[in-house]
DNA sequence: GCCAACGTTGGC
DNA sequence: GCCAACGTTGGC
């Protein structure tokens, strides 16, 4: 089992939006960063824990707790030749890119990504090194585990 | 809105 | 295969 963290910006869905969604899961579609992808693709499986980061917002920090509840299976967006995500290189038969599945476990208080930076045990955290962009990274289990407990 | 950091693209 | 240009991310 691995842990997780991933990114979504609240205005496009935010952790209440994962708790009112049918069946309270979402198809974490329109990714287009291959190191995310090769994440979801070949290392998530149903039931790993899942961080729910609130990203390019007012208060940017975890809000959240969800699992992956779908191994990965092509991305749908990747074939209407209309929409934002379309890729003219993907074909049904030769896929591009992946998405899982994710499902809401519980919400929890906001940890800000400046509280998060002011805990030395998470300072090696992918989320808070400078410069990172990945919209899913793999978290430690001892850093998991921290932050399960100052939740 | 700014801008640093990074990934991707494409000409050579 | 190099690398400059460009686009995107995301905190501030």
């Amino acid at each position: 089992m691995r842990y997780w963290l991933m990114k979504s910006e609240p205005s496009d869905v935010s952790i209440d939006d994962l708790a009112t969604m049918p069946g309270q899961t979402v198809a974490w579609y329109g990714v287009r960063n291959y190191q995310a992808r090769n994440f979801m693709r070949d290392q998530m499986r149903v039931g790993d824990p899942v961080f729910f980061y609130h990203s390019s917002c007012e208060q940017p920090g975890i809000a959240g707790i969800a699992e992956v509840s779908k191994v990965a299976y092509p991305d749908a967006t990747q074939f209407d030749p209309v929409g934002k995500y379309f890729d003219p290189k993907a074909t049904s038969q030769n896929p591009r890119w992946f998405n899982v599945d994710v499902k809401f476990v519980r919400k929890t208080r906001l940890v800000g990504i400046k509280e998060l930076r002011g805990w030395p045990k998470l300072s090696n955290m992918r989320i808070l090194q400078t410069g990172n962009r990945l919209s899913i990274t793999p978290v430690d289990p001892a850093e998991w585990n921290f932050i399960m407990g100052i939740l």
